[in-house]
DNA sequence: AATGCCGGGTA
DNA sequence: TACCCGGCATT
């Protein structure tokens, strides 16, 4: 029995969740990377800043009162006169707007003031999208998808108080001209830019299934069907089911999107924590894991995530899945089910959808944990996810995924 | 004790 | 780069 399971799945699955790109056991463990930006010295947080070209008082307010400048700019500024702290005479280079009551001259000042006010309103309720956020993540620049994800909506969103128009029109592509791979879905989007759009639709959670085989990650919308693709695809066995040993379970994995939990780890990049400015508040957080799974062909970081482990089903859990999800995700893979999707070739399937884990206390607490210890072992809390030993156990090694059999964290499994 | 996996070693 | 394993943290 054991003899015939070729080893096949074994590397061939490994490959599917693990960063694309090769994120070597270094690189895992620096998954944060302000880490080193903190080693490398103050200039790397202030300084990358994107002044968004429109509005400096937008993008400076934000990006101070976020990143509590260091002191020798600060210093900096106060001596040179001419900055508009300088020209203002304050004391103190404070970054807050200043919308102090002396603005005399009427006509002009009025019209500033209402774009302040405005600026202002658009990014109280739009904190996330201006500047800061990406900021944090600049060092990675393999995070250019993100960081352009994040901060496209900005402008569209600012604009979209109208009701229907906010659609982000993700195809036409300003920002990644020469990239064939799709961009993320709009359901993606919807989760990413948050607020607006996700207030719209208000869907619990939906659950898919990604199968997990190499350069394969179709992705369906029941358990049942996800299973039939392994096994006619992969395991090239007869689609009965009752037949099925379970195997096909540990070659698909079972997504979750939660939106709350999503616009929950949203909401700590946004600048909306005034006690913890520090940049590596939120670096490494979960937005990369909530997007991870978007992966396209290009090397991702990795960034692996604390709070969502695409667990895998297994047979007798097909739970609520399978029934549950509305129709939507269906065609981000594959239209209508079929085997294959020519349009997706990555190995981590085309756009998997985002998956946020349900339980309640991890995604919390993995944040803050993280940035206070930053020499020590970030050894990671270890997931409750099943590893390839426990699933597949000592005896049948050589079906482990490579990593596992290397003592290494399992790409298989992920947590 | 079993497990997960980092860090480092060897070929 | 692929592979292995000591050793430590966690369960």
């Amino acid at each position: 029995m054991e003899a015939e399971l070729s080893p096949g799945p074994g590397p061939g699955c490994e490959r599917p969740q693990l960063r694309a790109g090769g994120r070597d056991p270094s690189a895992l463990r620096a998954e944060a990377p302000w880490l080193s930006a903190q080693g490398s010295g103050p200039r790397a947080a202030p300084v990358t800043v994107p002044a968004p070209p429109q509005g400096p008082s937008m993008g400076g307010g934000f990006a101070g009162l976020e990143f509590a400048l260091p002191q020798e700019p600060l210093a900096a500024d106060l001596g040179t006169p001419g900055t508009w702290a300088g020209a203002a005479g304050l004391p103190t280079p404070s970054v807050h707007i200043p919308v102090p009551a002396q603005r005399s001259p009427p006509g002009k000042a009025r019209l500033d003031e209402v774009l302040a006010a405005a600026a202002l309103t658009s990014l109280s309720t739009s904190p996330l999208y201006l500047g800061a956020p990406a900021v944090s993540f600049s060092p990675e620049p393999d995070l250019e998808p993100w960081r352009e994800a994040l901060t496209q909506p900005t402008g569209s969103y600012s604009s979209s108080s109208n009701s229907g128009d906010c659609v982000w029109d993700q195809a036409s592509d300003q920002s990644s001209p020469s990239t064939p791979s799709p961009p993320l879905p709009p359901e993606a989007a919807h989760f990413l830019f948050g607020e607006p759009t996700q207030r719209k639709r208000k869907s619990a959670v939906q659950v898919v299934f990604q199968c997990l085989w190499k350069s394969c990650g179709k992705v369906l919308r029941t358990a049942s069907a996800i299973q039939r693709h392994i096994r006619l695809v992969h395991l090239g066995r007869r689609a009965e089911p009752e037949h099925s040993d379970g195997e096909e379970d540990f070659y698909y994995t079972e997504l979750d999107i939660g939106v709350d939990m999503l616009t929950n780890g949203l909401s700590n990049l946004a600048p909306t924590s005034p006690e913890a400015p520090v940049p590596p508040a939120f670096p490494h957080l979960d937005l990369p894991s909530l997007l991870r799974p978007l992966a396209l062909p290009l090397p991702l970081p990795p960034l692996l995530s604390s709070a969502a482990p695409p667990k895998t089903c297994h047979g007798d859990h097909a739970h609520h899945a399978g029934e549950a999800t509305g129709g939507s995700w269906e065609q981000v893979s594959g239209h209508s089910g079929e085997e294959r999707n020519p349009s997706c070739s990555s190995p981590q399937g085309c756009l998997a959808p985002v998956h946020v884990d349900p339980q309640p206390t991890e995604g919390r607490a993995t944040a803050p944990a993280l940035p206070s210890k930053l020499g020590a072992s970030l050894r990671k809390p270890r997931g409750d996810a099943k590893k390839c030993r426990k699933v597949y156990g000592t005896d049948h090694r050589d079906l482990w995924c490579t990593a596992c059999r290397w003592k290494k964290a399992c790409q298989r499994f992920l947590d």
